[in-house]
DNA sequence: AAAGATTTTTAGCCCCACCTAAAAATCTTT
DNA sequence: AAAGATTTTTAGGTGGGGCTAAAAATCTTT
């Protein structure tokens, strides 16, 4: 297993992200152009060329003159890897050291350079192997394979916004118990109806039955997903 | 604060290592030649006098041609940063994640250059601040500041020594009790005796009591000094 | 103190990852 | 299909971090 750079990492990444469809469907072979690339990554188009030619010549792109690239099966599968560290390391800053959900993204960014196949696998067990990260992306396993619903936190949501309740982040029984309580559970549909800034508590109205007031620990632990 | 590359912070280190005084006592400035730095790096000699310069040239190193090198004030203070970065990473990857002792140094090489001030603080606080890392070398704290005590595991004393008890690594109940039903506890004097390799269990005679033998896991919990 | 040995520095190259400017290829438009 | 616009590549440069070989400085010996 070749190692490669930080740099050729971010590249990468970078075309990954682009050639991957959003909506987590199949659809595979999509190409990135040399500018689209260089517009994601902050650099020159001469620059990113450079290192097209690198990462071809390792076998992690297709790469033709003037025709853009696409990833080979080798450059998906390290790609997909590296979206693995990136989205463990953010659940961990967020669940363990408690950093909030918006000031990871750079940390991870370098955390996900460390290489070692054995600390990824330890943080995974030791963070219960997540299957989302804080964000709601789903964090692919060590085969690459991920879930393809997209979910976000409620506290992602902003006002007048539906969604149904998909999972909880931390399934400790007091919040289960919580949950069940208020009348909150997979499937629930909601609205959200307000929310406070100054600490973080929301107003939602459960459909069919009454509104109630969640704190800012519930809506960041509480998974949705958006629907019109 | 300016910020370094990692190879730039990984000669502060290196440097550090050679001219700080093994006892932990004071003496401060020490100086470092040239081939022993290449020596420690396992680099050409050329290329140390290049980084020497450089970092002579940021302010962190006193630098002379042909007189080695000895820390600033200030070079001094990032390189105990990247000590105190170092040693808690370590302390996480064997508390947290599970790693033995002997698994982590690679990995902490890599963890201690990601750049972030916060989340050293919280992982700090994470591991509960912690004075020792686990092969027993103290962590200084933001300021700088550490113990100067030089505490190791049982398990890394040989037949012969004697040591006397300073402090567990993982204060659990059942271990604490444990070490009270044999009789060890902080102040205890002791001499390794034997040492089987199979399981790493050892023989240690306790001053004035009888002989013990205590498991490998004991032996990887328990801090002593050594004593003549 | 002069010769020899050792250490350190200089000189000159290499690769990676970036850059700008100019040339070439492809796309658009008429 | 030719002109113009845009995208992409080539050419040539820069700094970081490394190398070897040779020159210079310092230390050791006699």
């Amino acid at each position: 297993m070749e190692t490669l750079t930080q740099a050729e990492e971010n590249y990468l990444k970078a075309i990954y992200k682009l050639t991957e469809p959003e909506g987590g469907m199949a659809a595979g072979g999509k190409t990135a152009s040399t500018n689209a690339i260089a517009a994601a990554m902050n650099t020159a188009a001469a620059s990113v060329t450079d290192m097209l030619k690198r990462l071809a010549s390792k076998g992690l792109l297709h790469y033709e003159k003037h025709r853009g690239v696409a990833m080979t099966e080798r450059g998906h599968e390290l790609a997909t890897n590296l979206v693995r560290r990136h989205r463990l390391w953010e659940s961990f800053l967020v669940q363990k050291l408690g950093f909030s959900w918006d000031a990871v993204h750079d940390i991870a960014e370098q955390l996900e350079h460390v290489q070692s196949e054995e600390l990824v696998e330890r943080l995974d067990v030791f963070l219960d192997r997540p299957t989302y990260d804080p964000h709601g992306d789903p964090i692919p396993d060590a085969k690459g394979r991920m879930a393809s619903r997209k979910q976000v936190l409620l506290s992602a949501l902003a006002p007048g916004e539906k969604a149904v309740v998909v999972g909880v982040q931390e399934s400790q029984a007091s919040f289960l118990q919580y949950l069940d309580r208020v009348q909150l559970s997979l499937g629930t549909e909601l609205q959200v109806m307000e929310r406070f800034d100054y600490d973080g508590s929301m107003r939602v109205a459960i459909i069919d039955k009454e509104e109630i007031t969640v704190s800012h620990k519930v809506c960041e632990n509480l998974f949705v997903q958006r629907t019109k």
